[in-house]
DNA sequence: ATTTATCCATGAAATTAATTCAATTAAGGC
DNA sequence: GCCTTAATTGAATTAATTTCATGGATAAAT
């Protein structure tokens, strides 16, 4: 019934006051107006304008239009200038899932310069997902995945971010400190601090304890990083967090790093996401920021 | 670019859940709704929903557009409804002008039962206009005029409502009381209390005191009626009135009515309103609740 | 694994709607 | 009174939308 045409109509022909000046404005000719006006008019049932002299006199319908047309119309504009700026990689929400507990430190230093960068684009980080990291990427819950495990998926593409090595973090009186690298045999007395996430995801279990048939004398997990370094500091325990982060945290906490094993444990992150965004330019963007940022941490 | 009608059909796919079913809903074809918004979709240079297996996943453009869709279309919705009960003359603004001060108390008489009985209808009351009664109606600042004064102009039509005795109201213990009417020269030792408007409109000077060249001693001017009656009720002043509004008061107050001459101030209240509105139905009808609550009045 | 049923996309034809053109009416300015 | 400006109207033209017929892709069913 009421179209946006009609609304454009109004408040144009309010602003010119006359139709003639109105289909000049709007680049048609008067004739145009003034049949989509009737027709209208024959619908609603009502008149719009009163011909006044010359003059068109809204109605009291006309001005309630006209009332609705300066609300509306704004919407629409607006409406448009959002779409064309998702469409052009301007603007969007950027929802990152997490797989990879303290990488969250990282990722705090790269949203901040990316929020500034990109004021039109919103970012939500997620760090539970139901059906796993892939599953809230193809769920579409999150738009990127950081993991350290690219699981290669069709429709999926992952891209290396940074290197790490994982090490042991031990209080800074810790006997292991003097050697230069800690061996299996050396948690068994430990107490072993981690996420609170199953042990086939814990790479200290896969790739250093289990190989060696070893296993630490007790198994604490605590969810966020800082209380798990305190309790380190502290004597409770011992944990397992990339060089980056302690050497981070060494400066304030009486905590030091060991190796895992003679040639530590090396550890990729990569930063996923579904092939079909993987031209939007603030994705893009967020991908080599994410690369740059790294560089000023291992 | 964006029309309704692609609204429409947005919220229909996000409440129906494919293409096929909103096309179902809004009585069209299929195909119909997938050129509609493939059209748009090539304007907006944008995806709307990306296809996925057989189902339709909106885009963040579509996300936007169906949250647009949500907030506009009621609002296209209700104007329709409204402009339709406007054509019927079950709604509209009836912004009624004051000519005549102490008939807002009878207005408010109308009023009420009025707004009963026309609940789609605001009204809304004026005092003071720029250009004076007849200009605020040409100027469409009102639809209603009340007046003493029929000034006759092309395109304005008047009808009497009430016919009532404009009488001096002074203290219950006056002299006044006892005679049978009150002469011009009686005023001459009393304090006159008016409305404050010119003396040319004050028919206590026009038909009463300047004919007989006669002039009251002190003149005063008060805003409201109810001020302005405890003021004659403590013997501060004289005033002239309606006897119908005299006769309410004189239950609550030690007022009394003295007609002013031999044959009292007759007058008579009109209605004006313009002639094009003549015909709108609420506007009659609260012509004919004017004349009906008088009646108890007089 | 093949079949079946859905669902969406697409091109061409048909239909419907919008716009223009030309003629007409009406009011204000000179 | 005449000229100019504005709006309406009807017919012709042009543009748009819708339908129809078809094909491809996917999920469900046999």
């Amino acid at each position: 019934m009421i179209e946006r045409n009609h609304l454009e109509i109004v408040r144009e022909v309010d602003r010119c006051g006359s139709l003639t000046a109105a289909a000049d404005a709007l680049h048609t000719t008067q004739s145009a107006l003034s049949h989509a006006m009737k027709k209208l008019e024959q619908q609603l049932g009502t008149s719009i304008w009163v011909r006044e002299g010359r003059k068109l006199r809204p109605t009291q319908s006309g001005l309630y239009l006209l009332s609705l047309a300066n609300r509306l119309l704004p919407q629409f504009a607006h409406a448009e200038e959002l779409v064309g700026q998702i469409a052009r990689g301007q603007r969007g929400s950027l929802r990152i899932g997490m797989e990879c507990h303290p990488c969250y430190q990282w990722l705090l230093k790269v949203v901040g310069p990316y929020l500034e960068q990109w004021p039109g684009v919103d970012v939500d980080v997620k760090q539970r997902f139901q059906f796993g990291g892939i599953g809230a990427l193809f769920g579409y819950d999150i738009d990127v995945l950081v993991t350290p495990d690219p699981l290669h998926r069709k429709g999926l593409v992952y891209e290396p971010v940074f290197d790490y090595e994982q090490v042991l973090v031990v209080p800074i009186n810790h006997a292991l400190t003097s050697k230069p690298w800690a061996d299996p045999a050396d948690l068994e007395n430990e107490t072993l601090i981690t996420y609170p996430v199953d042990a086939e995801r814990l790479d200290i279990y896969t790739r250093f304890l289990v190989p060696a048939h070893c296993s630490p004398a007790r198994h604490k997990t605590i969810e966020t990083t800082d209380i798990m370094l305190q309790m380190v500091a502290a004597g409770r325990g011992v944990s397992a967090l990339p060089r980056w982060l302690v050497d981070e945290y060494a400066h304030r906490m009486p905590i030091a790093p060991v190796s895992l094993g003679p040639k530590g444990i090396n550890k990729q992150i990569f930063l996923g996401l579904r092939e079909r965004d993987a031209g939007v330019e603030y994705l893009q963007s967020f991908m080599a920021m994410a690369r740059t940022t790294t560089w000023g941490l291992s």
